[in-house]
DNA sequence: GTGAAAGCGCTAACAT
DNA sequence: ATGTTAGCGCTTTCAC
């Protein structure tokens, strides 16, 4: 019971209007069927007593908490090397907030039992009217969690199997993609590489799929290499090993920024040119990227963006009027720097 | 009154067990003054429900939340560059989950105003029971905010003169920059400039001053260059400007690892070597760091252990009992890698 | 157009 | 040792 000092309630206000605590709660909440006059005393008073509904109070009486879950599932030293979650989230903000959202946020290890427990305890507990999930799993357990849960849930990324799991995704997926297939082969590369990440992933899948489609149209089979994790130590050694390959590629796509930027480094210490000698892709378009020397060439994705659509989805499908328009994420768009470059002369 | 389908309450599960209301809250809370018997039904009955108290009921009755609130109030570029948050924050989650708290994060533009107004709403809505501040500044205003809103807060880092705001820091928080400048003179650098963030950060004043002074204990005077912002580019024009100079300086020392990172891609691309003709450290120790050609210099500080021990000190302003040990926080420390070497002859 | 009254699910003081 | 009861602050019928 501490701090209760000063913190008026819906009567302080009403008595200070001269009015019930009804008039005031339908005054607040903009629900009508109060004179002018009367509606602008009780905002006055409301003003002045600086009163704000009591979260509890609304949700425990109304089962709207007026906040959103999120809960990511990484290691430590992942999250640390990858910013990607940070302007999901700040995009996701800025839909949420304006609406007096607020988002409750959880960041476990990489432990699934603990994940969905958080969920299960989130939802059983009421403390958010439904959740945000991202990177999309072959096989996602989340789904039906959720929907035993009873809990509304937007995923960014696309589905397992067509689940009918409400989702928001980028306008061209894959065109990124495909136009670094495009654009390395028009750097006149044959022998190219691709590590791709950890397989349980939908987007991993996807988009290996769609660069070995591009590239094979074209006569071209790439070497694939595949990370058990978004890792920076597995994306050097994997570098290392192609590199020993006696044909070894003149090109190497990586599925995020971060592995690219090991693997270039492992390059150079080897003595090896980037680009020169060797052409190196990313994905995401982290800042680093652009001050790295050489510049690494990069798929940009809107991640601001793409939270925001999710954010304005969840809350469609809370049921609130006004979330804004559903926005549209640009595509995936190559962004060509400095570490690509024509293939060396075979 | 949505999905209100299945959720059981407290008074479904004293029914389920034959007892009362009362009982079954008793027994949960561990208030004692129950029989084993009658504590075990109670236990059972629940657990068959899976029946967890409503966040909502629990805070209206009670004035907790079991919540704590964080603002960071941080331009999208600048949390996209850096994963400074994310760790901390994951660290402070080892130590809410276990005792049920939850993190409600939000993520603002560089808006003073906006950043205060979210501080105010989460308090008057009382949607937390306190807060973690991160990045304390010169004329710090939260901490007066927060005391006039009633609120607990715990300050990572050192409060702004002085004030009495609780807070945590590393155990040695200059042994790093103290060693930094040792380093630097040990490999015969006498022309070293130091790149530090924006004047408004308690640290930055701090480290810099640290810095500054253990030089000049070696009759050694660094070059000053101040960034308005953490800001990669700022940092790749000022170090492009030091280079610049007559008598460019043979080491760089950078306020964090991006600008630290930004900075030395310059460098490279000026086609002066690392670390052959210039030095560079950074701060933070970012993963990215490690795997970068050359591997970067830098001051390693745990963040997670930060984020951990701020968490267990707001558990306990707010009267939790069972917070865990206060934690120590690891000093900071210099972790040489590939980016320094020896002074090149003058 | 406005007010009175009934809870939402829980905890804690008070009875028994 | 256990049960009864009175709210916490709000929204929402339902009378007036």
């Amino acid at each position: 019971m501490r701090e209760n000092v000063g913190r008026p309630t819906i009567d302080d206000v009403a008595a200070l209007a001269g009015v019930s605590r009804s008039a005031v709660s339908k005054v607040m909440n903009e629900r009508g069927g109060i004179s002018a006059k009367t509606a602008a005393a009780v905002r006055e008073a409301a003003a002045k007593l600086k009163w704000v509904p009591s979260a509890a109070a609304v949700a425990l009486r109304g089962a709207r908490t007026r906040s959103v879950g999120m809960v990511i599932a990484r290691s430590t030293d992942l999250l640390a090397a990858d910013p990607y979650f940070a302007v999901m989230i700040s995009g996701a903000e800025q839909v949420l907030a304006p609406l007096g959202y607020g988002l409750q946020l959880h960041l476990l290890g990489d432990d699934p039992e603990a994940e969905m427990a958080t969920y299960r305890k989130l939802a059983r507990e009421r403390r958010v009217d439904g959740f945000l999930l991202t990177e999309s799993r072959i096989g996602d357990p989340r789904f039906a969690l959720l929907r035993d849960l009873g809990q509304q849930a937007v995923l960014i990324g696309i589905p397992w199997q067509d689940d009918p799991q409400p989702h928001v995704q980028s306008a061209a997926p894959l065109r990124g993609v495909l136009d670094t297939a495009r654009h390395l082969l028009d750097l006149g590369h044959r022998r190219i590489a691709y590590v791709s990440g950890p397989d349980d992933r939908v987007h991993t899948v996807q988009r290996r799929e769609a660069f070995v489609t591009a590239l094979r149209e074209s006569g071209v089979t790439p070497t694939i290499a595949g990370a058990r994790r978004f890792d920076s130590l597995e994306a050097r050694t994997i570098t290392e090993d192609l590199l020993r390959m006696p044909d070894r590629p003149t090109a190497i796509v990586f599925a995020n920024d971060m592995m690219a930027l090991a693997g270039m480094g492992a390059a150079q210490r080897a003595g090896i040119d980037v680009p020169g000698s060797l052409s190196v892709v990313g994905y995401d378009d982290l800042p680093i990227g652009e001050w790295h020397y050489p510049a690494l060439t990069t798929v940009a994705q809107d991640l601001a963006a793409i939270g925001a659509a999710a954010a304005v989805a969840l809350l469609r499908l809370l049921g609130e009027e006004r979330p804004g328009q559903q926005p549209d994420i640009p595509p995936t768009r190559l962004v060509i720097r400095e570490s690509t470059g024509t293939a060396p002369p075979a």
